[in-house]
DNA sequence: ACTGTAACCTGCAGGC
DNA sequence: TGCCTGCAGGTTACAG
C-alpha cells in the first residue's frame, strides 16, 4: 500500500481536480469499510488534505433539512477520510473521457455505466463544479483489490472512529517537529523501534519500506526497544531524506500503488528493502531478512548491529 | 494502559 | 498444467 509519499503525490494530483467541486452522488459496494462513501452527498470540497497515509477531503455540506421553516441554510464542515490500505487507488475522470487513471491495470469506468468492468471498484463520486450542470460531473473512483482500505465520512475533526489517525504522532516533514520530539514520542513504548515507526504514532505516515530503507541508513537495529537521542536524530533526518525523495520521484511501485498519472520511481533507489541476500551498498555484507512482530524487515547484520 | 498475535482479503510467484 | 504454500506496501480487535 502507499505508504506517506504515495499518498502525497497522489494528494497532489487531486488537489486541483477536487478542490471546489460538491459531491452530487456517490455510490459504495456493500461492505461497511467502504459504505460511508454515501454520506458525503452535499459535501463541497475546500481542500484536500493528508494526514500520515491518510487523504482527508475537507469542506462544507448542507446539514440536514429541520421541520424549522428555516430561510438560510446552514452549513457543517466535514471530512471525507480514504485510506488506501495495501491495494487501494483512486482514478478522475471527466465525464465522457478519462482524465487519469489509478493503475495500468485497471480501467477508470464511470461508477453507472461501466461498474461491471472494474471487479475492485468499491466507491464512486460524482463531482459538479458549481457552475456546472449536473450532466458535467467529473467521477472520483476507489478501487481496491484486497479490501484493506477504508472510507470514512466524520464531522469537523472528530476522528475517534479512526483509532490510528485518532493517534496520529507529527507530520515528519513538518519542520517544527524536533528531533527531540521525535525521541521523546519513542520513549512511551518499549516495543521494537520498527515497530512503533509501523505504529504511526512517535511520527506519522511510515511504513514497510520506509521504515526498512531510514532504520538502515541510520545504522539502526529494527529490533531494539529504545533508541538514544543521537539514534534518534539520525533516524528522524534519514526518515526525512528518504521520504523526501521519494515524494519527488513519483513514489515507490512495486506491485499495485500507482497515481493518477502512473507509475513512481523510487523502486528503483531502495538500497535495502527488498534486497535480501544482496550486498550492503556500505559494506558489502549479505543483507537478510527477519521477522519482527510479524513484519518483514531487511537489515544488514553488520551496519545495523545491536 | 500496554504488548503481541490473529484476522481481515485477493493475487501472484515459486516449488513440487 | 495444476495444486499447494507462503508472501505482499496496513490497520484493528482481542486476549493476556
Amino acid at each position: 500500500m502507499p505508504e506517506l509519499p504515495e499518498v502525497e503525490v497522489i494528494r497532489r494530483q487531486l488537489e486541483p481536480l477536487l478542490v471546489g467541486r460538491t459531491v452530487v452522488g456517490a455510490w459504495a459496494r456493500a461492505s461497511p469499510r467502504f459504505a460511508a462513501a454515501e454520506g458525503t452527498v452535499g459535501l463541497t470540497i475546500g481542500e484536500v488534505r493528508r494526514r500520515g497515509k491518510y487523504l482527508l477531503l475537507r469542506g462544507r455540506r448542507q446539514t440536514e433539512p429541520t421541520d424549522q421553516p428555516a430561510t438560510q441554510s446552514a452549513t457543517q464542515s466535514a471530512t471525507l477520510v480514504i485510506h488506501l490500505g495495501m491495494t487501494g487507488s483512486l482514478a478522475v475522470a471527466d465525464a465522457g473521457r478519462q482524465a487519469g487513471r489509478a493503475a495500468t491495470h485497471h480501467r477508470a469506468p464511470a461508477p453507472d455505466a461501466e461498474r461491471g468492468d472494474n471487479p475492485y471498484l468499491r466507491a464512486a463520486w460524482h463531482l459538479a463544479a458549481s457552475s456546472d450542470s449536473p450532466c458535467a460531473s467529473r467521477t472520483l473512483t476507489y478501487s481496491d483489490v484486497r479490501q484493506f482500505g477504508r472510507i470514512a465520512t466524520v464531522t469537523g475533526d472528530d476522528f475517534s472512529s479512526i483509532p490510528t489517525l485518532a493517534q496520529m504522532g507529527p507530520e515528519p516533514l513538518e519542520a517544527t517537529f524536533t528531533a527531540e520530539a521525535f525521541w521523546r514520542n519513542t520513549r512511551r513504548s518499549a516495543q521494537r523501534i520498527k515497530t512503533q515507526l509501523l505504529s504511526q504514532r512517535p511520527v506519522a505516515g511510515v511504513g514497510n519500506i520506509y521504515a526498512d530503507e531510514a532504520l538502515h541508513r541510520a545504522r539502526i537495529n529494527p529490533a531494539v526497544r529504545r533508541i538514544t537521542r543521537a539514534q534518534a536524530a539520525r533516524l528522524l533526518s534519514e526518515l526525512r531524506a528518504v521520504l523526501a525523495a521519494s515524494i519527488e520521484r513519483g513514489g515507490t511501485t512495486l506491485r499495485d500503488y500507482a497515481s493518477l498519472t502512473g507509475s513512481g520511481d523510487n523502486q528503483r533507489h531502495l538500497i535495502c528493502y527488498g534486497r535480501a541476500g544482496e550486498g550492503c551498498t556500505t559494506c558489502g555484507t549479505e543483507l537478510r531478512r527477519r521477522v519482527f512482530d510479524g513484519r518483514s524487515t531487511v537489515l544488514c547484520p553488520s551496519c545495523q548491529s545491536r
